[in-house]
DNA sequence: TTCATAGTTGATCGATCATTCAAGAAACTT
DNA sequence: AAGTTTCTTGAATGATCGATCAACTATGAA
C-alpha cells in the first residue's frame, strides 16, 4: 500500500487483508503498523483502539458487499438464479487465489470474535444480512420458477450457510473439492426446486 | 473438574471447553491452568507446548465423535435419514445450551488455526472426515430411497457445510433462527430427493 | 507572518504471553 | 528401608502485547 494513500485508508486496507489472513487476535499491532507503514502514534490519532479498527473494517466490508461481491456477479448473467451461483463462483475464485487458505473474512471473524462483544457481532450480522438480502433479491425475481411455498428468507440464509460451511471445510482439507461438492449439491437442490412437479 | 481426575485429563478437558468457548489463541495458559487447577510446571510435564495440547484436544474430539455425537442420534431413531437430522438436532441443543454463543468447536478451530499448521489441520480434517463418514453411512443405508445418481459423498459433505454455516450465522445473530432455517431447507432438499419423480 | 489545527514520530509503558527450572513431594520398585 | 522414577510447586524469564505521550512537522486560515 503506497504512502500516497491517506494514512487512515492504509490502516483500514491493511487490516482488511491481515484480519482475513490471520484473524483479529492473530494480527498484532506491530504486524499491522508495519504492513500499513504507519507509526503507532498515528494509528491512535485515527482510532481509539484496535477494537475500533475492527468496527471500521466491518463497516468497510459492508460497504464493499455491493461493489465487490454482488455487482461482479450481476455482470456475469441476467438470470437471477445464475447470479446466485455467480456469487458463489466469486468465492471459489478467492479460495483458489489464496491456495484454499483464506475463507470468508466475515465468517472468520464471526467465529473468532467474542459473542459478548455485541457491537462487533451486530456489524457481522449486518454483513450477513446484506449478503442474505442480495441472494433473497435474486430469489424474489425467480420466485415464479420456484415451487410455491418455498421460504425465500430461509432459502437465502441456507445459501449463505452452504457457502460458509463449504469454505470452512475446503480450508482444512487445503482443497477446493469440499466447496465444489457443497455447491454442486446446492445446484441439485435448485434444480429440484425449479423442476416441474 | 475435581482434583480426583488425573492432571493430564483435567488439562485436556479444560482445554476442550475453553478452546470451544474462547478459541485457541483466546485461551491463555493462565486461563487454562486456573481452570484445570494445574501448575505450569505440571502442564509442561505432560505436554511439550500449548500447540501439543491442541493436538491432544483434536484427538479427543475425534475419539468423542462416535460416543458423543453419533451414538445419541442413533438411539433416537432407526431411520437413517432421521438419524442425520438427529445429529443436527444435537447441535441445536448445544447451541441453545450456550445461548447461541458457542458453535462447533472443530469449525471454530478450522477457521482460527493457521492453515500452514498442517499437522493441526490434518487432525481437523480428520474430524470433518469422521463426521462426513458418519452421515455417509446413513445415506448409504437410505440410498434406495434417494434419487439415483445422487453423489453420497458430496451430499454428506453438504450436510456438514449446512451445519457449520448455520451454526456460524446463529452465533452472530445470537438467535437460533438462522440454524433452524438452514436445517429446514436441508429437510426440504431431502424431501425432494426422496420424493417420487 | 502568525497562530491554531491536524498529523507524525518512535521511545516507552505496564500487562500479559508461553515457557523454564530448580527444588521438593509422592508414588513406584527392589 | 532405600533408591528411582514420576509428578508437583510457583517464582522467574524474555518476548511481545496494545496503548501512551511529549516533541515535532505540515497544513491552512487570518
Amino acid at each position: 500500500m503506497s504512502k500516497a494513500t491517506p494514512t487512515r485508508d492504509r490502516l483500514i486496507h491493511s487490516a482488511l487483508f491481515l484480519f482475513w489472513e490471520r484473524g483479529f487476535a492473530g494480527t498484532s499491532m506491530s504486524d499491522l503498523l508495519a504492513h500499513a507503514q504507519v507509526n503507532s502514534g498515528s494509528f491512535y490519532h485515527f482510532f481509539e483502539s484496535k477494537e475500533a479498527l475492527l468496527k471500521a473494517v466491518l463497516d468497510e466490508y459492508l460497504a464493499g458487499l455491493g461493489p465487490q461481491i454482488v455487482a461482479p456477479a450481476y455482470e456475469q448473467t441476467n438470470d437471477p438464479i445464475e447470479r446466485i451461483f455467480a456469487i458463489l463462483a466469486g468465492y471459489r475464485g478467492r479460495i483458489l487465489f489464496t491456495n484454499c487458505q483464506y475463507g470468508c473474512p466475515i465468517g472468520r471473524l464471526a467465529l473468532e470474535i467474542d459473542p459478548e462483544n455485541r457491537p462487533a457481532h451486530q456489524l457481522i450480522a449486518e454483513n450477513f444480512r446484506g449478503w442474505i438480502g442480495a441472494v433473497r433479491d435474486c430469489l424474489e425475481q425467480a420466485r415464479h420458477r420456484l415451487r410455491s411455498g418455498t421460504d425465500l428468507d430461509a432459502l437465502a440464509t441456507y445459501v449463505l450457510a452452504v457457502m460458509e460451511g463449504g469454505v470452512m471445510i475446503s480450508r482444512s482439507y487445503a482443497a477446493i473439492e469440499p466447496f465444489d461438492q457443497a455447491v454442486s449439491q446446492l445446484r441439485a437442490h435448485f434444480n429440484l426446486l425449479t423442476s416441474p412437479r
